[in-house]
RNA sequence: GGCCGGGUAGUUCAGUUGGUUAGAACGCCGGCCUGUCACGCCGGAGGUCGAGGGUUCAAGUCCCUUCUCGGUCGCCA
């Protein structure tokens, strides 16, 4: 047989018996069940079939190969006597003639066991992950990534998007977070940067008159990492329309994204068009969060007027009180501390609680300092027998934060309260142009100065006659929520000069410094730029919702570990000393040394 | 950088108030087994208890220092 193979490991049916067949893979494991008979799995990227030795030739051959080494198997396939219906290949089995090792495995101890990698250290999963790859369960959520990219980037062009790429070796830009840094060998002393987003390019191709862009662009942000955020590096669907609005962007959303949700997620509602649209300022309010998980029915209520004069520190004046009232809540004592604890964790201050208990009586927690105000509290948060009530106090953005995170732990803790099995999207949009900065106390961009102000130049001229507060003023800015996870931030751009200029100027800077910071960008505004609009999905955390995943690393084929080394290439590493004087470095510290 | 949790056999973990020779499962090695499919049964090897220091008659266990991994906050226009 000259063929690499006839079939794959997935391929062979009760039609086959009586073939000769050449099949190629891993040698996954091997059943020893009586002296010259056992039975070897052979793996493949599409499946496994298994193999029957019955005479001493086969058993000598098999067993000197470690599994886990590839082999190549040529036979006849055989009807089995005792079929296995959970194996789509269950109806068969190849009888050998010849058994070949086309890769040997050196070592008979794995690092781990190929098929429960998923429970291993994942230092060690990481170190070898070509390994950990192989284990189908993995390899999974790596082709769900390739399918859904796919899907994508077909659905955009369907929608007549362009994919252009722009550049990996870019400028360093001012804002935003850490870059990294690319040193120039031709230019001592100067650097590249490593793009934090293409945002710049794709505004340029908009200036440039290409109508409609999209790229599966990576991003690098030296920034530390989260349970869904990757240290380094991401992809994002990034796109861009030119004459757009916010209702054009969100189109293309709402008709491109539902559809890949449904056909690719674990689970397979999601929410149709239009997605509902929360204010940023009332979705902080209700949920205490800019991301809410909308599968969770519980919201926040104000309960800070109901308080006061308690004699209870949280409770003082000046103070915002938030309640989350759970209606049929059976949580022993015990899982309502576990819960106020992992709340702490979370949010960095204590939650509060108390219940109107089944006989009607206010009991528990801060129930004591609620008790000359029963009925008001009763009535006025609309309160039955056998209801918890969780209660945030404290400076009211901490309030929020508390009891944001009180109500997403108690819709995954209480039954009844959460409709799990769905993806559920919702815009968050108004978002404030400006803030009051912390370390300032003077007026700031509060998101990223690339946003259009709602109402453009007449209400920055407004605020600056004072007859507006500016901190009123909101951005054509938007994010788009799924399940409590933020996949994406867009806006509809300023490409007005002028108007950019006088947004800076909010914030005490000028022309000077848009041109200094944005030059290229704000020199093609002055050439006639057109409205335009978008938005830039994380990849990878889209991947990460659809595959039902906590961790961001399960969807990446070569993740780093959350200090951003990738411990399987040894990146960051050492250079030569050599490469080091070409780049004009010193460093401190111990150098390799050249040979 | 702060806080929380972890590091014990190749792997995943247990290990009580400090007390005999540090255990289990899986894996590995050897033996038995002709229909297994997480095969089964019998036997065996395998340990710097992350590292360093301290307290103690005695430390995996208590204290200090340090390394490291994960979660979380800061951070992520």
């Amino acid at each position: 047989m000259t063929q690499s193979r006839t079939h794959t490991c997935n391929e062979l049916r009760l039609e086959h018996v009586g073939q000769k067949v050449r099949i190629v893979g891993w040698m996954e494991n091997v059943r020893e069940v009586g002296s010259n008979f056992a039975f070897v799995v052979v793996r493949d990227f599409y499946g496994t079939t298994q193999v029957v030795i019955e005479n001493e030739e086969m058993m000598r051959a098999v067993k000197a190969i470690n599994k886990e080494s590839t082999i190549a198997v040529e036979g006849t396939v055989r009807e089995r006597d005792s079929k296995n219906p959970r194996l789509p290949t269950g109806d068969i089995e190849v009888v050998p003639e010849k058994i070949e090792v086309l890769g040997r495995c050196r070592y008979n101890e794995l690092p781990f066991e190929i098929n429960r990698s998923r429970e291993a250290d994942e230092t060690q999963r990481l170190k070898y992950r070509y390994l950990d790859l192989r284990n189908p369960a993995v390899k999974k959520n790596i082709i769900l990534r390739c399918n859904v990219v796919a899907a994508l980037r077909q659905a955009m062009t369907e929608h007549g998007f362009l994919e252009i790429t722009t550049p990996i070796l870019t400028a360093s830009s001012p804002e935003g977070a850490r870059d990294y840094l690319v040193p120039a060998r031709k230019h001592p002393g100067k650097f590249y940067a490593l793009p934090q987003a293409p945002q710049q390019f794709k505004q340029l191709l908009m200036t440039s008159g290409f109508d409609r862009y999209f790229q599966i662009a990576p991003c690098f942000r030296d920034e530390d990492a989260r349970g869904d955020r990757s240290p380094g590096e991401f992809y994002q669907l990034d796109m861009e329309m030119a004459f757009a609005t916010q209702e054009d962007v969100f189109a293309v959303l709402e008709d491109v994204l539902p559809p890949i949700f449904a056909k690719y997620g674990t689970y397979n509602i999601a929410s149709s068009a239009p997605f509902k649209r929360i204010p940023y300022l009332e979705s902080m309010e209700t949920y205490g969060s800019d991301k809410p998980d909308l599968r969770i029915d519980l919201v926040l209520q104000d309960m800070t007027a109901l308080v006061r004069g308690s004699d209870f520190g949280p409770f003082a004046e000046g103070n915002t009180v938030k309640a989350i009232v759970v209606h049929d809540c059976d949580l022993t004592r015990k899982q309502i501390d576990k819960l106020c604890a992992d709340v702490e964790v979370q949010a960095g201050a204590k939650p509060f609680w108390f219940r109107l208990d089944e006989k009607g009586e206010l009991a528990g927690g801060v129930a004591k300092f609620l008790a000359d105000k029963k009925d008001a509290v009763v009535e006025a948060l609309g309160l039955r027998p056998g209801t918890l009530v969780g209660v945030a106090a404290g400076k009211h953005d901490l309030a929020l934060k508390v009891g944001g995170v009180m109500r997403r732990l108690l819709g995954a803790a209480v039954p009844g309260h959460m409709d799990k099995e769905r993806y559920e999207f919702c815009w968050i949009v108004d978002f404030p142009m400006y803030e009051i900065g912390e370390e300032s106390g003077e007026l700031e961009f509060c998101h990223n100065p690339f946003s259009m102000p709602a109402g453009g130049l007449d209400v920055l001229l407004r605020a600056e006659r004072g007859e507006i507060d500016p901190l009123t003023i909101t951005a054509d800015q938007y994010d788009l929520v799924c399940n409590g996870v933020e996949l994406s931030s867009g806006a509809v751009r300023n490409h007005d000069p002028e108007i950019m200029i006088k947004a800076f100027e909010m914030v005490r800077l000028g022309e000077e410094d848009v041109k200094k910071k944005f030059p290229a960008m704000y020199n093609a505004f002055c050439y006639g730029a057109p409205p335009h609009a978008g938005i830039a999905p994380g990849v990878d955390r889209m991947v990460m919702l659809l595959a039902g995943e906590d961790s961001i690393r399960e969807v990446i084929p070569f993740p780093m570990n959350k200090n951003a080394q990738d411990v399987l290439m040894g990146a960051p590493g050492e250079v030569t000393q050599k490469q080091l004087d070409e780049l004009h470095i010193a460093v401190v510290g111990e150098v390799e040394k050249d040979e």
